[in-house]
RNA sequence: CGGAGUGUAGCGCAGCCUGGUAGCGCACCUGCUUCGGGAGCAGGGGGUCGCAAGUUCGAAUCUUGCCACUCCGACCA
């Protein structure tokens, strides 16, 4: 993408609304633009960060064997009846008449209408185990929008659903979405430690939240330094390997992890020695759930059995937000100068910075090695605008692709470009054809196209 | 929803107390000079002062009502 025909209004003040540094950054790179109060418009950039995060999310899904579908935003307010849950929802729903006045609501989530839909297309227990996914927009009229797309009130989620002849069948579904998740952060540069959680309105017995650590956090976390050494690389599994799966899932729930909801200061003490105690803030960007029969009983969700008996399906859902995580990505990644993001989800590899827009040596140069690394599959945004090289800098650092390629007449005359590297900040000055193939191999290695 | 606060140009702000028809910085446009880490000079464009009613000869400014947004608390991806 040339940026001189692109749409990325980036700023230089701050503009007051915003509180947290993630939010900040997203206004001044010209990611987001608010529309009222947590609802957002994803401008080209922003937009370009949350498709990426979505592909992972989705590739992970189809990974660990979870099937996609789309069910609407907008819900009738009938199935919801039939659960119980559309008095129990509270002001959190919104809620809306179609033009026959009926009862219409915007979807806060999808147990209900997964679970019809589920019912209606599967009878028997040959159909199962079966996970469904979709990845919506849905809306919860918080209380309280805050700290920009973190608690927006429209948001994108990923919400799946298991349905399983047994418990035991269910908790191997459970443990493939466990460990899905782990693959899923791991591969957008994140360490979400998996705790205890509490099941809350949706219901259940078992049940684990996915935080990332932040200042910001909205939920105070007790856990084990002992996480930090686990191994959060998206390691290759075997889904259908029960066994295998399972282990994975008590590795990482052996160790203590709670939020302060569930955290149990006396078992802390007991089972964690002090010098591995650890406490902070976290951010929630994902929340698994196992509760059994709880829709399946209302909906009449059933399939009949080898004898010609009737089984109640057992449920789980499972949700990541997709949103949140833009913000959530920035919060756990950033430094003094602007954004800093990993490559699988950058809204471009690489800034191609021209100094002398107009050098016929130099425009050439970068076109060049423009056309060059997008054939070589790396995603480029090329500065060639008239502006001064300082505020392409500062542009680029703020935006924060993972890496600078910088043209000049003065390089280019010693037949040499620069490389940055945001992260560390180093600076290498190499021939045009050895930095391609930095880059090259740089984006191949980390972009992790699953 | 309880408490606190803010609405003036795209963004950040001043002006309001003590009414007289709107200003600063950045950004934007034009020209010249500059040009390897947010340039200088000169000229220029842009605002129903959140909305409505009231007081007044006259309201950004005073009064009342409404709306929007932000922050602090209880819920959630």
């Amino acid at each position: 993408m040339r940026l001189s025909r692109y749409f990325m209004p980036v700023m230089r003040d701050v503009p007051k609304e915003a509180e947290i540094v993630s939010h900040q950054l997203m206004l001044r790179a010209g990611m987001i633009r608010q529309e009222s109060a947590g609802i957002y418009s994803w401008l080209p950039t922003g937009f370009r960060v949350l498709k990426n995060i979505e592909r992972i999310v989705r590739e992970e899904q189809d990974r660990a064997g979870a099937l996609e579908v789309l069910m609407p935003t907008i819900q009738s307010a009938d199935l919801w009846k039939k659960s119980k849950r559309y008095g129990d929802y509270g002001d959190e729903m919104l809620r809306i008449k179609d033009r026959q006045g009926r009862d219409m609501l915007y979807g806060p989530t999808n147990e209900e209408m997964i679970t019809d839909i589920f019912r209606q297309g599967v009878q028997s227990y040959k159909d199962l185990p079966r996970n469904l996914y979709h990845i919506q927009w849905k809306f919860r009229d918080e209380r309280r929008p805050r700290f920009g797309v973190m608690r927006g009130r429209e948001f994108l989620m990923k919400d799946a659903y298991s349905f399983d002849l047994s418990a035991e069948a269910g908790r191997h579904s459970y443990n493939k979405m466990f460990v899905a998740y782990l693959r899923t952060f791991a591969r957008m540069g994140l360490k979400a430690i998996p705790m205890r959680a509490d099941t809350g309105p949706i219901g259940g017995d078992q049940s684990h939240e996915f935080l990332i650590l932040a200042e910001t956090g909205e939920s105070a976390v007790f856990f084990d330094r002992d996480f930090y050494d686990m191994d959060w690389r998206a390691f290759e599994i075997d889904y259908d390997d029960v066994g295998r799966v399972a282990e994975v899932v008590a590795d990482f729930t052996a160790k203590y992890a709670a939020t302060d909801e569930k955290h149990d200061a006396g078992e802390f003490e007991k089972r964690v020695p002090e010098a591995r105690r650890l406490s902070g803030r976290g951010i929630e960007v994902g929340h698994i759930f196992f509760f059994g029969t709880k829709y399946s009983d209302p909906l009449g969700c059933t399939v009949q059995g080898p004898g010609g008996e009737k089984i109640t399906i057992e449920s789980g859902s499972y949700g990541i937000g997709v949103s949140r995580l833009a913000g959530a990505i920035i919060e756990a990644s950033h430094d003094d100068a602007g954004i800093v993001w990993p490559v699988a989800v950058a809204p471009f590899h690489v800034g191609l910075v021209n100094l002398k827009v107009g050098d016929v040596a130099t425009d050439a140069a970068c076109l060049d090695l423009y056309e060059k690394l997008g054939r070589a599959g790396v995603e480029v945004l090329h500065d060639d605008t008239d502006e001064r090289a300082g505020a392409k800098f500062k542009t680029m650092d703020l935006i924060g692709l993972p890496f600078q390629l910088i043209v000049g007449p003065k390089g280019l005359k010693d037949g040499v470009v620069e490389v940055k590297d945001r992260k560390t900040g180093a600076r290498e000055t190499l021939p045009p054809d050895a930095a391609l193939k930095k880059l090259a191999e740089a984006v191949a290695a980390e972009g992790g196209r699953g």
